[in-house]
DNA sequence: CAAAGCATGTAAATAGTTACATGATTTA
DNA sequence: TAAATCATGTAACTATTTACATGCTTTG
């Protein structure tokens, strides 16, 4: 159907804005989210897989085959439509969540619902975390933001300072609860 | 079976924490679980009915049949097995993603992928999105964290400033960027 | 040339959401 | 007593993850 949805999902957007800005087969955009989205808006192979197919049947993406041998390889290229669906994804205006799902925050709510748990212990698996995040930040998003820039994409790096702004803001708050915690025992 | 799982889900360690706390039916864990997870942990009723269900039949959670008429309810409380459970999911060490899944942050990535795509209302919408939240925090959630502080338990509390602080946060930065934004164009 | 790892995907299972159904209780 | 809302769920659908399969390409 050449028509196309009007209304994309979030992950169709993504997968499509990732043709839109340059990545042309599935590996390639699984590269590109690894680099990039991955800390806000994670897709696995299998979602982009997926969705290549849903985007290409609809119209919005037009595929090459690009098989060597006995090995498949498709590229893509974004359609006309796919251009107007992507606009309209992009503008759309509703009022969509925050969606955070974490299981550490989780842990540590319940952290005191058990006599013994030590809830300092999550904070500092939080912390752990965050740091951790943040040298992969340092290491693969910045970079790869700053490449991005050099293409005339300013926002990438925007988004992931927010990530680096994100996590130094959860060690700091670690921190301070880890002192606050500290100070109830002792 | 009434050796129960070694290892919970998150989900299934929400809900038998929230048994844990006192929420004794499917409806008042849902009730809980909007004023207190649902910013860090989001749980439908279906998913509430659907894990009571299966922790019963683990023999994590001993139910009651409190039907009235025709209307059917079932209440629940831990047992020793889901306690050890409990205790077993809350010390779990292993590291956990910060799963973060923003449609918001997502366009704005894309935001200049086509041209004449207004970046500056993406980041409006972000911040207005932040802004609500904290009313939510503020009418809803930090009340609810008071009275459980009332009942002994503190780590709501905090969860809860984290929240607070996080959108803070946010509301902060969607003002730096949008200053930039304005500059560039300027 | 054997092994490692790069590249491209699929099938099956799990998790989560949406839409709906239904009865009880309170309130206008 | 009609309407609202409280309370309890199920069925069907959609999204996401896990585990696997397979062939190319590079390197020791």
């Amino acid at each position: 159907m050449l028509t196309g949805r009007v209304d994309l999902s979030n992950t169709a957007g993504a997968v499509l804005g990732m043709v839109a800005i340059g990545a042309r087969s599935g590996y390639e955009i699984g590269r590109a989210v690894e680099r990039s989205l991955r800390f806000f808006w994670a897709l696995g192979p299998p979602q982009i897989y997926a969705e290549l197919r849903r985007l290409e049947a609809e119209g919005l993406l037009r595929g090459a085959d690009e098989t060597r041998g006995k090995r498949p390889r498709r590229t893509f290229e974004v359609t006309a439509a796919g251009e107007r669906a992507l606009r309209t994804w992009l503008e759309r205006d509703e009022p969509v969540p925050l969606e955070l799902r974490d299981p550490q925050l989780l842990r540590l709510f319940f952290a005191d619902a058990l006599p013994g748990v030590d809830a300092s212990a999550r904070v500092d698996a939080m912390r752990r975390r965050s740091e951790r995040a943040l040298d992969h930040f340092r290491a693969e998003i910045l970079p790869a933001a700053d490449g991005a820039r050099a293409d005339g994409f300013a926002l990438p790096g925007e988004v992931a300072r927010f990530g680096v702004e994100l996590h130094e803001f959860i060690v700091g708050w670690c921190d301070r609860v880890e002192a606050e915690l500290g100070e109830d025992r002792g």
